[in-house]
DNA sequence: TGGGGTTAT
DNA sequence: ATAACCC
């Protein structure tokens, strides 16, 4: 036989030491559960974050606004207030308010179900993403005041991790003092809460700011949604979602094995998706008990050591990953489905169009995408699972036009586009798309350093035969990212 | 099923 | 370039 290992911890190990300063600048340090052999280790970055005792335990912050495009929606029409309220992407109501929900109206409900169980629903159309992004950043931008390390889940949802605010109040409490520390909003399970229990009072300030972060949301924004609070990112989420709407809640750490044993289904758990819940239901694997108990091995064997691994400690509420601050968006992409389309010149006219809206956000932004990619969905029996992609560079000198309104960058982009379709597409024969995209990612800062001048790019130059007094110029090498 | 996003392989 | 995940 051969010895089991023991030590398949050790790469990683190193690989987080050299990350941690990093970390505990930008994102409050303390990010995953101390292992056993970091313990004893005499690491000169343990301490800075949670005093010891306590070991690192993090305060992570969930908040989850309440119908999102439908609130925005509300905003931008109040006369719809308090009426039942759809929003409708092509033939779906992507969202609605309480109102409709009240009605028997769901999410991802066809327009022709949704009408006919609430026939006074009022719909409108949120096939145009603009307004929701851009309420969707500045949320965003508001829970970065409260802490630098905030991470985006989609339009309506953010992790924060506030463990260092909550170590700043803390000191800022009279010596050790906790006895006037309460609690804001629900405890999960009607907990009781201890209070000689640093790691229960570091909760409870959590859910003080999660407070904070919901009054402020709402007073600015005009927004209210819900906030869960809990020692990771998987437990944060799944009790935010406990008291719905406008409310929040924390998790003690004796009530984690309640709160993942009230899911009943593997497919309701954080991270686990479609395929692997597949993959899992064909293991007999069905609830969160039959994942913690079953074999790590053949899990292993079955779905690969990563994806085993990771989605095994989530059946236990564990989860080590960091709250990693999104800042500016990857890419930028705007889509459009359709019946049909089936002609290279009808492809061209929605590229175009895709494209259009694609350069005023890029434009926007500031920042220069060096990637374009076309993504198509052909028509098929499966829906899902079904797109193909090509991208390919931007050239330069198109890229160095793109913030300048007046010359035409249009032309040259659909016309590198167009290429990539027909690599895609062979347009002699016959095609029926359903969908097309077009995407800008490797997106680059412009040099902004000092002085946004001309010179700091242009180094002086002597060499000047022909004419002596005038000054030129020659060009030093740059690279766009600083 | 929409119109977006992200990271890993 | 695709596959998986998230909303």
């Amino acid at each position: 036989g051969v010895e089991p290992e023991e030590e398949d911890e050790e790469e990683e190990d190193e690989e987080e030491d050299r990350m941690e300063p990093l970390l505990l600048g930008a994102a409050g340090g303390a990010h995953r559960a101390l292992g056993p052999k970091e313990a004893i280790r005499p690491a000169p970055f343990r301490n800075q974050v949670v005093s010891a005792g306590s070991a690192s335990y993090r305060v992570i912050v969930h908040v989850d606004l309440d119908c999102f495009y439908a609130q925005v929606e509300m905003i931008s029409h109040p006369e719809l207030k308090g009426k039942p309220l759809g929003v409708q992407q092509k033939y779906l109501v992507v969202t609605c308010n309480y109102e409709a929900r009240k009605l028997g109206v769901k999410k991802l409900m066809s327009v022709r179900d949704a009408k006919e169980k609430c026939p006074q629903l009022v719909l409108v159309n949120g096939e145009d993403l603009t307004r929701y992004r851009e309420m969707s950043y500045k949320v965003t931008e508001l829970l970065e005041e409260f802490s630098p390390v905030v991470e985006r889940l989609g339009f309506d949802e953010n992790f924060v991790d506030v463990t260092q605010t909550v170590e700043k109040r803390l000191q800022q409490l009279q010596s050790d003092d906790y006895s006037g520390v309460v609690v804001s909003g629900h405890v999960y399970n009607n907990q009781s809460v201890n209070l000689n229990d640093i790691l229960h009072v570091r909760l409870l300030i959590g859910s003080q700011i999660a407070e904070e972060m919901r009054e402020a949301i709402f007073n600015q924004l005009g927004l209210t949604g819900c906030a869960g609070v809990a020692s990771n990112k998987l437990l944060s989420k799944l009790v935010s979602g406990t008291f719905k709407p406008n409310q929040q809640t924390v998790l003690m750490p004796e009530s984690c094995q309640d709160l993942i044993d009230s899911l009943d289904h593997i497919k309701q758990m954080p991270g686990i998706g479609f395929k692997t819940t597949k993959r899992l239901e064909s293991l007999g694997i069905n609830s969160v008990h039959d994942l913690q108990t079953f074999s790590p091995k053949i899990l292993e064997k079955e779905l690969g050591i990563s994806v085993a691994q990771r989605i095994q400690k989530l059946s236990f509420g564990e989860d080590n990953s960091p709250v990693t601050p999104s800042g500016p968006p990857q890419s930028f992409s705007e889509e459009d489905s359709f019946k049909k389309c089936s002609s290279e010149v009808e492809a061209k006219k929605k590229i175009e169009e895709l494209l259009a809206s694609l350069l005023n956000r890029v434009c926007n932004d500031g920042r220069k995408p060096h990637t374009i990619r076309l993504i198509i969905r052909r028509f098929s029996s499966d829906r899902h699972f079904n797109r193909e992609s090509r991208q390919c560079p931007i050239p330069s000198h198109v890229i160095q036009k793109l913030g300048t309104g007046n010359y035409d960058v249009m032309t040259p982009m659909v016309d590198i586009l167009m290429k990539l379709f027909r690599n895609m597409v062979n347009v002699k024969m016959p095609f029926h798309l359903t969908l097309l995209s077009v995407c800008f990612s490797n997106l680059k800062s412009l040099p902004t350093s000092k002085k946004g001048s001309i010179e700091f790019y242009l180094t002086p130059s002597s060499s000047t035969p022909s004419h002596s007094g005038k000054r030129t110029y020659k060009m030093k090498d740059t690279h766009l990212e600083e």
